[in-house]
DNA sequence: CTTAAATATTTATATATTTGCATTTTTAAA
DNA sequence: TTTAAAAATGCAAATATATAAATATTTAAG
């Protein structure tokens, strides 16, 4: 029994949950700055974003908890970066569909 | 002065609000039945999915007024059909995605 | 052990979403 | 013009989300 490549019902709740998660403007312009496998600290995107530190965090958690990024702490520092590089065709795919 | 390819402020919402609406299980089971540039008519997702009629309409006018999906009716019938036939991708990546 | 930088968590309020049911509108056919 | 099928809308209760401010935790350096 392999696994099937269809979306069943506890396969479509994750993909929802992930699609949700990256489903906001703050969010978005963050997995743009992680495109290409890219690792940034949470005070690298808090200063490019221009955005509260603890609401980068949160971001940043939300999307780390929904299976979208991975982070990695070294020192003071947390990296975090996609944990699928493809993810990177949403973000290229919604670009093409607003151009309009 | 050409179109820009990045996501500027109002593009981020326009992009995120697409998203949001794709983010739903009912509505990425939903666009899994129009890949291809199929369409389908409200009672069809209505069967397809096994939820209410009402419910359907609900979710397909939340994908149209996002601009991710189109409509037109045909007589009695209203056909709901993807704006852009690469929103496929989304679903596709999501599939990749949810493997493990 | 203290301090300060970098992250993360908690809390509270405001806002938004989901769902089914009931109702209404639109359209074709009898 | 009455009827029935198909679709859309209004409503209300439950649930979920966003935000910022304040607080707490983790870690390296002094």
């Amino acid at each position: 029994m392999e696994q099937t490549k269809e979306l069943d019902s506890s396969r479509l709740e994750l993909a929802a949950s992930m699609l949700k998660a990256i489903a906001h403007p703050m969010r978005i312009a963050i997995l743009k700055h992680l495109e290409g496998g890219k690792k940034r600290t949470v005070s690298e995107i808090h200063e490019l974003l221009g955005i509260e530190q603890s609401t980068t965090s949160h971001h940043l958690g939300i999307l780390r908890d929904k299976g979208v990024l991975c982070s990695q702490r070294e020192g003071k520092n947390t990296f975090y970066y996609l944990k699928f590089n493809i993810l990177s065709q949403i973000v290229d795919c919604l670009e093409t569909c607003t151009c309009d």
